[in-house]
DNA sequence: ATATCAATTGACAGCGCTGTCATATCCTAT
DNA sequence: ATAGGATATGACAGCGCTGTCAATTGATAT
C-alpha cells in the first residue's frame, strides 16, 4: 500500500539516490529524470517517511513551538500563521504549552526538566519562543545548550544577534495617541500594562514621544499603572474619571483594560465616545464585541508566527536580526471628537 | 554528546535489546537488570530518538490536532489537555489548523488535499478532530482511507462504534433553566445558537426538558435563534425585550450571545440581574470580564483534550465508546432571584 | 541429580532514507 | 579524434532503534 523511494526508483528506472535528490531539490539532476521521477512518485502516490528521513539526515521536520500562555488569541494566530509556513516547506508544528508559573516556586529547575524532557526526545529542527518566555533564561539557557535554534517573539532583550521577530510598539502606540490627539484632545491618560511585560515600556514610550511631539502635558495624576487585566483598567479608569479634571480620552495599552475603563464609564453615566475617547491596543475579538467597538492597534501576530517559522526552516539565521513587522491602527465607534466642556452631544 | 542505547547498554553491561526493553516497560525483565538500566539511562541522560524508534516501529509518537477555528479559547483549552496527556507517554501532539471555509467554494477536494499531504507525509498515530471538522464528512473519508485512528469531540453524529468525548449538553442547559427556575423566574426565554452547529438543538433540548418538567409554558415569542455571535445576541435581546410581556431571564447558548444581552439591557435602561438574568453557556475568558460577570456553563474543554489524547495513545478504541466528561454550573453575578413587578430592587 | 518449563537475555537483521564517494556520461576545447 | 572538466547517476553503508527468534539462566518437579 505505502510505496517506498525503493518503488519509486524501480519504476522510474533510476537509483534511489536519484528519486532522493529530485525530492530534495538537489542539483545536478537532468530535467527529463527529474519529471520522470516527479511523474512516478505522483502517480505511486509516493510521499516520504519523515521518520526514516529524519534518522538518516537527522533533522526532523518538525519545529516547536514554545509558549506559556498569553491570551488564547494571541497563540492561536502565531500558531496558524508558523503552521502556515511551515505546511509550506513540509515542515510541522509541534505544540508545547509550558507552564511557568507552574514550576513550584519559581525554582527553574522545574520547568527546564519539563522543556528538556519535552526537546531532548523530539529533535526538532527549531523552535519558536512567545512572550514571556522569550525573556526566560532558563529556557534560553536549555535551547542553547540542546543547539536548537530559536526564534523569540517580541522579546525584551536581544539575543547576541540572533534573528528576533518583532512589531513596533513604540511606533503604534505614538500614532495611537496621534490620532487621539489629532481629534482634539488634549487631556489624555494613559494606563500602562503589567511591569513585566516587555512591552510595557515600550507602549509608554510612545505615548510620551507623541505628547511631547504635540506639545501637550503629561500629567503625573493621568498616569495610570495596571497590569493588562480587565479589572485594573476598571479601577484605573475609576481613578482617572473621579479626578477634578478628567481627562477626555483614555489610551489603555492593552483592549481588556480598554474594556474596563469602557464598562467604568458606562456606569458612571459617560457616554463613550460622547464624553470620552478610549484607545485599545491588540485588536483582540473583545475590541469587536465591546460596545461602543474598540478602536486599538492591530498586531501583525499572525504574520510574527509565519515569519518565525520561516526564519527558523531557511536558516536565515545569520542575515538581518530582527524583523519588524507593521501594525495597523483600527480606528472603530470608540473614539470620537473632543466636546466642547458641558455640553451635551448631538 | 547525546548518548545512544548502544552506549547505554554497553555501560549497563547488558544487550540493547534489554535496555530497549526497560524503556518500554515490557514484561519480563528482572527486576534488578531494569533497576540497573533506568540509573545508567538517567546518569547518561539519554532519551530515545523518535525518529529512529518511528522508523523500526513504524510508529510515530506524534498525535495530530485537527481543528479549523471555533474559538481560540476553546482550541487553546483542547490543546493543553492534548499535550498534557501525550506528556505522559511521551508523545507529541502536532497542530493541524485546516480551513473548511477556505478550500473553495465548499468543494471538499481542496481540504482534503489539504489534510492528506499534511498527513501523508506524517505518519501520526491518531487524530484528534474538534468541532466543526468531526462532522465534515471528506475529513472523516481521508482519515479512513489513511488508517488513522481518530477521536472525534462533541461530534453531531455517531461514528460506528468509534469511542468519542463529549460533554453532556442537554443536561448542562437543563441544569442551567432549573437553576433559573429555582430563583423565582418563570417567564425564560431562550436564544439558539447557529442551526448548523451541533450543540445547538441538545441545548434547546435541555432547556425545553426543564420547562416541561416544571410546568412552565414556553411562550414562541420567547424563542430566538441566533448565531452564536454577540450581534445576534443584542438583536435577540431587543426582540425579546421589547415584547408587551418581556421575559424576566434570557438564556442565551453562549457567552457571546450572553454579552450581546447584557449589552443590550444596560443600553434599555434595565438592570442586570436586578430588572433582567441573564445565563450564558461555554465560561469563555469573556464571561468574567462582563459586568456583571456571568452565570454560565463551564464545559469540560481540557478535559476533553486530555481525554481524546489518552484514548489514541492507550487504543482503548474499542472498549466503551463514549466517553461523557462533567460539566460545571457557574454561578455569577448576571442571575439573581425574580424581582417583584414594577418595585425596584434593593 | 536430572528433566522440564518459564523467565530472562542477546544476536542480528532491517525499518526507509540520505551522505559519501565512486563511476558514468556529456560537452567543450584543442 | 582526444583530453579535460563539468554534470549526472549509482553503490553502499549506516542513522538508532525494535521485532524475531534463538540462547541462556533459574526454578520446579521428579
Amino acid at each position: 500500500m505505502k510505496s517506498t523511494i525503493h518503488d519509486v526508483a524501480k519504476k522510474a528506472g533510476v537509483s534511489m539516490k536519484t528519486v532522493s535528490r529530485v525530492l530534495n531539490h538537489e542539483p545536478n539532476v537532468a530535467t527529463k529524470t527529474r519529471e520522470k521521477v516527479m511523474a512516478v512518485a505522483k502517480e505511486l502516490h509516493y510521499s516520504p517517511s519523515l521518520a526514516a528521513r529524519g534518522l538518516a539526515s537527522s533533522k526532523s521536520y518538525l519545529i516547536a513551538l514554545l509558549y506559556d500562555n498569553p491570551s488564547p488569541s494571541y497563540i492561536a494566530n502565531i500558531q496558524k500563521g508558523a503552521t502556515q509556513a511551515c505546511r509550506e516547506r513540509g515542515y510541522h508544528l509541534v505544540a508545547e504549552p509550558l507552564d511557568v508559573e507552574g514550576s513550584d516556586g519559581g525554582v527553574d529547575g522545574d520547568l527546564s526538566v519539563e522543556i528538556e524532557r519535552a526537546l531532548e526526545r523530539l529533535p526538532v529542527d527549531g523552535a519558536i519562543l512567545t512572550p514571556p518566555l522569550c525573556d526566560n533564561g532558563s529556557i534560553v539557557r536549555v535551547l542553547q545548550r540542546l543547539k536548537i535554534p530559536y526564534v523569540p517573539v517580541a522579546p525584551i532583550s536581544s539575543h547576541g544577534n540572533l534573528p528576533i521577530v518583532q512589531m513596533d510598539d513604540v511606533k503604534a502606540s505614538k500614532e495611537m495617541t496621534q490620532y487621539l490627539i489629532s481629534l482634539g484632545h488634549k487631556k489624555i491618560a494613559f494606563i500602562k500594562g503589567h511591569p513585566q511585560h516587555s512591552a510595557t515600556p515600550r507602549r509608554f514610550e510612545g505615548f510620551r514621544e507623541a505628547m511631547r511631539k504635540a506639545e501637550l502635558e503629561i500629567k503625573p495624576e493621568y498616569i495610570e499603572i495596571g497590569d493588562y487585566h480587565f479589572r485594573s483598567g476598571i479601577t484605573a479608569a475609576e481613578n482617572l474619571l473621579g479626578l477634578e479634571e478628567p481627562p477626555t480620552a483614555i489610551f489603555a495599552s492593552n483592549d481588556d483594560m480598554a474594556a474596563g475603563v469602557i464598562s467604568a464609564a458606562n456606569r458612571l453615566g459617560l457616554s463613550v465616545p460622547g464624553d470620552l475617547s478610549v484607545g485599545g491596543f491588540d485588536d483582540t475579538p473583545l475590541a469587536r464585541i465591546l460596545w461602543p467597538q474598540l478602536t486599538t492597534v492591530r498586531q501583525p501576530i499572525e504574520e510574527l508566527g509565519f515569519a518565525a517559522a520561516k526564519l527558523l526552516m531557511t536558516k536565515d539565521l545569520a542575515e538581518d536580526n530582527a524583523r519588524t513587522l507593521e501594525h495597523d491602527l483600527i480606528v472603530r465607534g470608540s473614539t470620537g471628537p473632543r466636546q466642547p466642556q458641558a455640553v451635551d452631544g448631538s
